[in-house]
DNA sequence: GAATTATTTTCATAATTCGATAATTATAAA
DNA sequence: TTTATAATTATCGAATTATGAAAATAATTC
């Protein structure tokens, strides 16, 4: 995952509704959740909701499809899986951080400091 | 760690400057490093990585200490370890997670999904 | 086809963010 | 005490972001 990327998606979750819809749709599973469920359950208008999707699409965090008169919305687990990753291989110094997909730009991250 | 601190967290990080001083500080280690050789490795204007060294101890993300003419800053290993759990936790699904401290507010994430 | 439901788009407004420049504070050296 | 170096603070303008209201689009049902 490249760093712009990582950014966007970070940006993107950087704010309360919408990180909370993440988590919501997290919660929801692969199977995902309607937006008007979603504005219900989160008590957020509709126009509004629909702003933070888009953003949230836009990053990559969540697809959409539609079913009948609904479009559900499902997290992009694999894309949030890329951000964890990019941040435990660059901006941690912990066992957790992957070895993999290490480029010349990327940080090396000093280990038990 | 609690949400609002994830998102001041994120929101420090989702910026192209900010991300690079932070990752620079994770390769300089604990030593850290003074902002002015920040600002010479980057090329970034001394008062605008002032900025964002602020916005990044606001968040916790790093720390500080004068030593001599220098003030020098440390990446906040801690604290990064704290954002990548709560995103471990509460926006993935997959084996990272961390099964503890979660609150009854917290996201259940559906496994194996 | 008309009415209904679900969602998005558009628009206006308020607030925030970022980068640049200039001025200020703090430390060290001459 | 003057001078130089290191960093921060203050201020401005341009750009972006967030929100709500109203209008528009899309799919279903009657």
């Amino acid at each position: 995952m490249e760093t712009n990327d990582v950014i966007t998606a970070l940006a993107a979750l950087a704010q309360e509704t919408r990180l909370a819809v993440f988590r919501r749709l997290v919660v929801a599973g692969q199977g995902g959740m309607p937006a008007g469920l979603l504005a219900d359950e989160l008590s957020v208008a509709p126009a509004t909701l629909s702003f933070h999707l888009k953003e949230l699409a836009h990053a990559g965090l969540v697809t959409s499809e539609r079913q009948g008169r609904s479009i559900v919305y499902q997290a992009a687990f694999g894309c949030m899986d890329g951000v964890i990753g990019y941040l435990t291989l660059n901006c941690c110094r912990d066992d957790r951080r992957l070895m993999e997909d290490r480029d010349e730009t990327s940080a090396c991250c000093p280990v038990g400091q």
